[in-house]
DNA sequence: TAGAAAATGATAGTATTACTTTTATATTTG
DNA sequence: CAAATATAAAAGTAATACTATCATTTTCTA
């Protein structure tokens, strides 16, 4: 797959930066070790005095890319939903039949990540755990109003309704599309939280994926035979 | 109500205070006015010192009572579980029909919350803001295991079981119900955030309530008629 | 009801965070 | 090669999240 998109590049609102981070060396560095950094000490224990010092560079030079590490999370969140979209797209577009589509859609959102050789600096399987155990705190927050007339989560608002469509060409007198959209792919987070660290709260194992579960809970809420 | 549940306390475990709050007058107004701060201000900006001030006492007397602000947060999370439950265990208690008795589970879970004049020094509109707002962040840390193993989240996850029993109740057979639970008590949490905020969203609105959206999902998803 | 014990308040101090500012040095580009 | 740009180094600031010490007030109890 990955030779195929080679000149693929997520585009991401430019108010998150400063400055491009795609745009050079150190940008990437940046990005690169501080997915490694967050998914190891986490969101709250991350500075940019640490993420400097691991990367040999100055916190003032990561101030030049990010205003704050609030912009940074943002920045890979937005990421990683638009990855997402693009795998999306790219996997349901050709399908002609809701159902099949509805079935792959679901998969591709609820899956475990896989490594994507295209984007040589992001580790999209860290990046993931990253959204599962931080991205809630991009939202919430008391400027997310202010931050969502910005445009910083567009594409999540996009994904989801992408999302929805697909649920309403199923069927289209379903009343709930947008609830059930969110269900699915925030649902999918938590499901994957849990199997981490509260597991007696979750149906969901090895043998038991969060893709079935969601599959099942969408084809039925929507009174279609479960095609899984 | 209020008026039978006068003596009714709700448990919680003793290792999230270091005095406990209930014991005294200054406990009840850091309980009182920290649900009023944290929700106005949010619990990012929200400070022992700003606290202080706000009840014309000292951070150190707070210091006292609490550990932290994290402490804080899972304590009177904690609270709003216990209350929750309880009124589900109330209201659930002497219904016989499995059917029934989940409909009125779904309901008490993921209805509006109203005010209980039993506890006058906690409002429960606010605090269930706070829930919506501020709980994910109590256990996305990087110390939730352990946390966990101490037994500061029991509460929430006894209720999470509570809701699987009476699931598995209605339909043996179905296989995802501690997700299915799991989900419907955080996705309504997160419901409520949507339409406060990201309306385009979530399908619930002032007519279409997260209730009517979770009772549809659950029975359809239950193969049951859809009693809502 | 005095005296002890406990609770609370006042003040100061510390390490860290989340930046900003300034100046110096390295790198790129025209 | 000069000028512009990027990065680094160092210092400074206000706020946070505490801890420690001691004084004062309140409460309990003999």
């Amino acid at each position: 797959m990955e030779r195929l998109f080679h000149s693929v590049r997520i585009t991401i609102n430019d108010k998150l930066y400063v400055k491009d981070p795609e745009s050079s060396n150190l940008g990437k560095r940046i990005v690169e070790e501080s997915i490694l950094m967050i998914n190891d000490i986490g969101f709250e224990s991350f500075t940019f005095r640490k993420l400097g010092q691991k990367i040999g560079s100055n916190e003032s030079s990561i101030y030049r890319y990010f205003e704050n590490k609030h912009k940074l999370l943002l920045y890979l969140a937005s990421w990683y939903w638009g990855w997402l979209e693009y795998q999306l797209v790219f996997a349901t577009n050709s399908i002609p039949d809701p159902n099949t589509k509805l079935e792959r859609a679901i998969e591709i959102m609820t899956q475990a990540t896989e490594i994507d050789l295209a984007f040589t600096h992001i580790n999209e399987i860290l990046l993931n755990k990253i959204v599962i155990n931080e991205y809630s705190k991009s939202y919430l927050t008391k400027e997310v109003d202010q931050e969502n007339k910005e445009g910083y989560f567009v594409i999540y608002k996009r994904l989801v309704n992408r999302m929805r469509l697909m649920i309403n060409e199923v069927n289209a007198d379903y009343p709930y599309s947008a609830s059930l959209a969110s269900t699915i792919i925030e649902g999918a987070l938590h499901q994957y939280f849990l199997m981490d660290h509260f597991s007696s709260l979750t149906s969901c194992n090895k043998t038991t994926t969060p893709t079935e579960y969601f599959k099942h809970l969408a084809f039925n809420t929507l009174n279609i035979k479960n095609n899984g």
